[in-house]
DNA sequence: TGACTCATGTAAGAAGTTACATGATTCT
DNA sequence: AGAATCATGTAACTTCTTACATGAGTCA
């Protein structure tokens, strides 16, 4: 059986602690929201997926028929196989950058308010970032502090992106005077 | 009829000039590649979707019974109303960062070494980008400046990521010793 | 009691990947 | 002549999103 990315991130979830459907998709939505995604519609079918392929386990019930799962060994072995795999090269894929590439169709003056928007955009999710960062000390727990390894790189890549996006709208406006 | 982001990406090429598929496809492999790809089987038949809507039509044939497409005034349109709209917040989604989530599970020294390999690659991209730089001025025409500033983008993403992958092992490495 | 949150599913469709399939031209 | 590149398509499958559907418990 093959396990795609979501499996893996299940299995992850899931070898930490027994959780529900829910827990997951609430995870999904928050903190681990911000590096990888998936609505209550994938989780369901992906949990009795790998339930079949004997990678996971119902290990209980929650409060009102919920039913809570747990990583078996041949769930943890599968993990760690992805663990230390090979990493294909990631290609970052954006829309946002898509339409930058087009922004000399349109007026410069338009353009430069996309970016100053995009600059806002990524200053309000640095924010964000900025006061989850007293909940996830760097010297808590080991997952603690790989969560906020991975926070980190979230702030930095909002940083980054706001700055750029305020270079570049100097660098339009810049040319336009 | 919705036109996808695809759709659109198509469209902005169209209207820059007149492309076959296959054009478009190396496109989408090289330069543009680094926000957005797409390959020849998508490509192939978002050509048929856009030319049936109105949006593009075979303005001409190439070498060897290639068709070149041109973006019509509909698509100019439907692509300057994308260019103009709302964008939706967009949720950064690496299959590595999940993985770093998760590394407070295999041993320190390999997580390390996962972090340094990190690193590398995006040193790696980062020269790529260093070398294409002059390829692109900023001073050049509009459509170049704009592939500058997405290029710079990809250059500020992978230093930052770069140094965080560093700084990451750094933090590891101090604790274990 | 009515709204909200908790909780779990299915269905339809869009988007994307990998593999299959074919033929023309160019270069060595 | 054979290999590589140019060139266009289809088929099968996986992944992801949006919408549909239902029911239990909690709180004002």
């Amino acid at each position: 059986m093959k396990v795609g990315t979501l499996g893996h991130a299940v299995l992850g979830l899931l070898t930490a602690g027994s959780l529900t459907g829910y827990d997951l998709t609430t995870t999904f939505d928050r903190s681990l929201g911000n590096v990888w995604s998936a609505s209550h519609s994938q989780i369901y079918p992906e949990l009795a997926k790998l339930q079949s392929a004997g990678l996971i386990e119902q290990t209980g019930t929650g409060p009102r028929g919920s039913k809570l799962y747990t990583t078996t060994e041949a769930g943890k072995s599968e993990l760690h196989r992805w663990l230390g795999g090979a990493v294909p090269h990631e290609t970052l894929r954006s829309e946002h950058m898509l339409r930058v590439f087009f922004l000399w169709m349109v007026e410069p003056a338009d353009a430069v308010a996309y970016l100053r928007r995009e600059a806002d955009r990524h200053r309000d999710a640095l924010t964000r970032y900025e006061r989850a960062i007293p909940y996830v000390p760097l010297d808590g727990h080991p997952s603690e502090r790989w969560a906020r390894i991975v926070l980190e790189a979230g702030l930095r890549f909002d940083r980054s992106m706001a700055e750029w996006a305020d270079w570049a709208a100097a660098e339009i406006e810049r040319d336009e005077s």
